[in-house]
DNA sequence: AGTTCATTGGACTCGCGAGTCCAACTTGTT
DNA sequence: AACAAGTTGGACTCGCGAGTCCAATGAACT
């Protein structure tokens, strides 16, 4: 009855890029839909048959979950190489500089807020990403400033606590607007006039 | 064919409280299931019929925005009447002592939760909430400090900034937690001393 | 030429949840 | 007694989305 002559049936067109193509584009989805988004949907975004995609991932929850840890690898900080040498203000700017430019994007925004959403279901998916995401960021960073505390170069009192309060500082408001959905626009003046702030702030409490 | 002859059928238990019952019992559900929490539960736990539901509230959707609104209103600081002549450190601490109070209830963060998670679907819901909570507390707190610095009794530069980090400082890291659904457990002398070190911190800045 | 394997599209099952309908009931009012 | 108004439970419609099935197809390897 049907006449499946005229199907163009790519069998291997790139050996795995099937998956990436499907993870893209079910990323796109996700953060604009959350988990709601249908799977219908996300096959038909990636150019791919639904059939395809049970195939390569055995479930939604399936997808979604590699969608996550995938991309919370690509957000641990790349600052580990911060270099113990320069004085603590640079190591500071620095770090924070790559960490608005990483995590202020409508895409890293929408994302942890699909994270958030898709927790209340998934309560391992909050918590795994706890983990692998700020867990991580948060210790790199207070055993940073244990370090320069030891050195006489900062004086914290208690490096984990501020290092909370640097991570709170630069997270802070942005990220709250962003979960909230609420327009962040920052033009590269006020980005760096921000980041002098958290600076500033930091270095006046706890310089030595 | 049905006999409903032993149905017990309160008419008017209370005037109104049937509406009281109904936000409570669906603000649970919704806090422990998100959006997803169906109506047939939520009538269930309210001890409701489904009609009932129907009858107070047109459809899910207003029931979820009724129930945003009203919690919203709770949540608004009540901490207008700060007092301006007490020195700034106090009223801070007090500030913050209600804000923990307030805001890091697990039922607080549950809530928050589901906004963020809402918000996904329904933009508004995101945005309004915003204007009703962050943005009031925010505004609040920067006219104080704007205030305060006039009178000599802090030096912030820019209150508004200063009251961004203030709020940050505070909401921070427990917020982050909160929304991924990881245990934030404080014990009350772990919650003072965190007080403590946001106030000292801040102070440590923006003392003049 | 034949085998294997991933792919395709589309039809299909199945369960769930929003919203509706209705006949029976209870209470307060007239 | 009769009526109005609000409630109840349960059955019902309807659409949607997850996951399955299958016959047909094309590429790569032998």
């Amino acid at each position: 009855m049907t006449r499946p002559s005229e199907t163009l049936a790519q069998p291997n067109p790139t050996p795995s890029s099937t998956r990436a193509r499907i993870m893209d584009a079910a990323a796109q989805l996700f953060r604009a839909q959350g988990y709601e988004a249908s799977m219908d949907a996300i096959a038909t975004a990636a150019d791919v048959s639904k059939q395809t995609l049970y195939n390569q991932f055995g479930s939604k929850e399936e997808l979604f979950k590699s969608i996550i840890t995938d991309r919370a690898a690509a957000l641990r900080a790349p600052l580990a190489e911060s270099a113990s040498h320069r004085p603590p203000r640079d190591v500071l700017m620095d770090f924070t500089r790559q960490y608005f430019a990483l995590a202020f994007t409508p895409q890293s925004l929408g994302f942890l807020r699909t994270i958030v959403a898709a927790g209340q279901r998934f309560p391992e998916i909050g918590t795994d990403f706890y983990e692998v995401g700020p867990k991580r960021t948060h210790a790199m960073l207070s055993e940073w400033m244990a370090r320069e505390d030891r050195l006489g170069r900062l004086d914290t009192g208690d490096p984990k606590l501020a290092a909370e309060h640097f991570l709170s500082l630069i997270l802070g408001h942005v990220q709250t607007k962003g979960l909230l959905g609420v327009p962040v626009a920052l033009t590269p003046a006020e980005l760096e006039r921000r980041v002098c702030f958290c600076v500033d702030t930091f270095m006046r409490a706890f310089a030595p």
